[in-house]
DNA sequence: ATGTTC
């Protein structure tokens, strides 16, 4: 049996598990996302694919995505990122008292935490890596640490019972497991290229243990670039949250175990989570209402794409200063001193993020717990024209 | 996504 997942070679003959594309008519993907994901579903030993309304095209896998299977499993489908997710903090700090262009001026997370970090990973129950210098840091891409204030409560019950008050801020940090999760990722396409794995093989044990500890580190990740954060700020906060977008897990709902492939897509089955926008928008704290097996218990992990980051980066250059993205209309700061980041990364290459929940919401997968707006997003302080 | 990549 072949266990090749690259798009040309497998044929479009080949048996093909159900898609399904969780999106209303006024949500647009890109065809090129569903061909994509029309394509992972042919994979041996794949049940189902399912597109959150945040599909878009990936590199061969679309992200904002989730993908069963039985008898393999496919680290190319979780990506480079192993481990990337949200955590989401509660500030003591009175939004009123929030000092954006301030701490703009000073944040400052490049480089290596100058603490242990021996030490941190231990008291989070997390092996070393190796990667150690990265850990705290928050990296590039679509990554943040941002600050936020609470907008709107639509469900004041399950936010107080989350211990959240409507005049806090809160700390909502987007980071993976950094160059640990790519080395893991890299090892195995050297030996196995965009191939699967028989979940009964070595090889799937060994990438099984070195995922799971990548998951873990990628944690342990954003709870130091929490505390530099807060440290920065001089604010302590307490965990509300922290989901995983990028990763493998088991399931054993059916009698044989299931691979639930989890790429830009978050859980819908371990409680409330965190949706954001872009940088310039709202983000959604929500809690799933029922177990959904047909939505591969996923949500959408974000607002996706609407522009590829070249694109992005020509448009913004032509009509926006680079100055001018670092506030956005909700008042908020950035501080990104990478210009093609900036550009790359700017609201409108991504899409409506209000339009992405809705179609959750309709699909009755999720029930909104209160939105929150951006204060001060920090992308990175590395300066680079 | 990536102690990237020439």
């Amino acid at each position: 049996m072949r266990t090749d997942a690259s798009t040309e070679t497998l044929p479009s003959s080949a048996p093909r598990a159900p898609v399904r594309v969780i999106a209303s008519s006024q949500s647009w993907v890109e065809g090129e996302a569903v061909r994509q994901l029309e394509a992972m579903a042919r994979l041996p030993g794949m049940k189902l694919a399912v597109g959150l309304p945040d599909l878009h095209p990936g590199k061969g896998a679309p992200v904002g995505a989730a993908f069963t299977s039985e008898g393999f499993l496919y680290p190319y489908l979780v990506g480079s990122d192993i481990g990337c997710g949200m955590g989401l903090w509660n500030v003591d700090l009175l939004a009123r008292k929030a000092r954006p262009e301030r701490w703009a001026g000073k944040l400052d997370l490049e480089g290596p935490w100058t603490g242990d970090t021996e030490g941190f990973l231990q008291e989070h129950g997390v092996k070393s890596s190796g990667y150690e210098a990265a850990l705290g840091t928050v990296g590039g891409g679509n990554h943040f640490a941002e600050l936020q204030r609470v907008d709107a409560v639509h469900d004041s019950k399950v936010f107080s019972a989350l211990g959240l008050e409507a005049d806090r801020l809160l700390l909502l940090v987007h980071s993976g497991s950094r160059g640990l999760g790519e080395a893991i990722l890299r090892a195995h396409v050297d030996r196995h290229a965009a191939g699967g794995l028989a979940d009964d093989s070595p090889d799937a044990r060994t990438y099984l243990t070195r995922h799971d500890h990548a998951v873990e580190w990628g944690r342990a990740n954003r709870a130091l670039v929490a505390r530099r954060m807060l440290d920065g700020i001089g604010a302590m906060g307490q965990r509300v949250l922290d989901v995983c977008h990028n990763s493998v897990t088991p399931r054993r709902d059916t009698g044989r175990t299931q691979w639930l492939h989890r790429k830009g897509a978050a859980p819908s089955d371990e409680g409330p989570v965190v949706i954001p926008g872009s940088r310039g928008a709202l983000s959604y704290l929500v809690i799933p209402t029922g177990e959904s097996h047909t939505s591969a218990h996923s949500l959408a992990h974000g607002a996706g794409r609407k522009w590829t980051r070249t694109a992005a980066r020509e448009r913004m250059r032509e009509r926006f200063t680079a100055e001018s993205l670092t506030r956005t209309s909700f008042k908020s700061h950035v501080v990104c001193e990478n210009k093609d980041l900036l550009f790359e990364e700017a609201p409108p290459a991504y899409k409506p993020i209000d339009r992405v929940v809705t179609d959750l919401v309709e699909a009755g997968l999720v029930r909104v717990v209160a939105t929150l707006a951006p204060v001060l997003t920090y992308k990175t302080r590395a300066r680079s024209e």
